[in-house]
DNA sequence: ATAATGAATGAATATATTTTCATTATAAAA
DNA sequence: TTTTATAATGAAAATATATTCATTCATTAT
């Protein structure tokens, strides 16, 4: 007898995470078209023919990743809908993403595979669904900044100027991230802030 | 006699111009390697032969517009290295790259071509000097700001994570506006100045 | 040892993209 | 109307990249 099924799932699974980290890696820095499956599976250190064996197409791998991607919003999305404090909400999320972004390139690859997604031509369900769950969010934070403002924990500006410029200041950390890595420097939870909270905001 | 030298030259800077245009465009918004020689001759309305007379190659044109886009930095520099009241600078600045994302694509496009060089390995010459430039602009950005700081105009947080944060989240609309076009919202200077200026200052 | 099972390989093939270049088109002057 | 200089074309050749698949490898139980 050879090995048991679990122990074939178990090199299944290991190879599939190889595959997922080296590609969204690569996906994230270079976009889908300068990626190509060589790198892929030259990263994961296996060969061309596995990954096949794990991946229709490569455009398949790209949409699991979307997936995966999405799969982070809707718990983000979930978050919002808390009846917690809006500020707190806010702060504690930033300083995560902030966390995040100190720790390992992990979450700024996310956030550039969104941007990558939006780019391609004829977006595959998964993309569409991405961008959907993007819209969701987009709405979901201007609403929760609102909230706050009639709280008066946040400052009175557009609330959807706010969410805009909170999401849109975020991609751009992550991508710089992504692209001078090493020149990277993480900004204050205040500075991030800045445009929404009022300095004296306990 | 055919046309004069005079009429052959506005003829070659004339389809110049539209590759130039073109070719900014595709590239800023699907990357370099997503972009096909076919998209930016069909983009400029002229056929692959003819782009290919006046660029030896895909990359030469590509490095045509990274240093077009450096030559856009070494404005910035100068300008930020003026006797003038910091606030006033970085306020200027700050609402004409804000005008510019209202207007049109065109500074948006010259941004992401910044980061898309930063992705492409064994980077070319132009590259490498775009990449110094953008170095030289940040020091720069950083000392105008701490100058502003001894002068009472801006926030007293660390001068390098205010600098950087700046440029990451221009860089983050522009990405937005490039990649979700119609959903782009511009933000108020406020908004976008908050983690520098007092709510107060004049 | 060896048979069985599925993972893993990588050279061969298919496909797409870039680059070349022989040819054609255009406008002006003779 | 013919000549001339150069712009402009697009099909063919060169190159790069994605995908397939016949074959090998590794492990376990008998």
């Amino acid at each position: 007898m050879p090995r048991t099924k679990e122990q074939y799932e178990a090199m299944r699974i290991a190879t599939r995470n190889r595959i997922h980290s080296a590609a969204i890696k690569l996906f994230a820095k270079k976009g889908f078209a300068a990626t190509s499956v060589h790198d892929i599976a030259e990263g994961a250190g296996i060969s061309i023919g596995l990954m096949y064996r794990h991946y229709k197409t490569k455009e398949d791998l790209f949409n699991e990743l979307v997936s995966y991607a999405a799969t982070g919003l809707e718990k983000v999305i979930e978050r919002f809908q808390s009846d917690e404090s809006p500020i707190e909400l806010i702060r504690q999320f930033t300083l995560e993403i902030l966390n995040d972004f100190e720790k390992d390139d992990a979450f700024a690859e996310l956030l550039m595979l969104m941007n990558q997604s939006s780019t391609l031509e004829d977006p595959s369900p998964q993309i569409q669904y991405l961008n959907e769950q993007s819209e969701v969010m987009f709405n979901q934070t201007a609403r929760l900044i609102e909230k706050g403002q009639n709280l008066g924990q946040f400052k009175q500006e557009n609330a959807s100027e706010m969410a805009f410029y909170y999401f849109a200041s975020l991609q751009g950390l992550a991508m710089t991230k992504i692209t001078i890595r090493k020149r990277y420097i993480t900004p204050s939870l205040k500075i991030v802030t800045a445009f929404l909270i009022e300095d004296d905001q306990d």
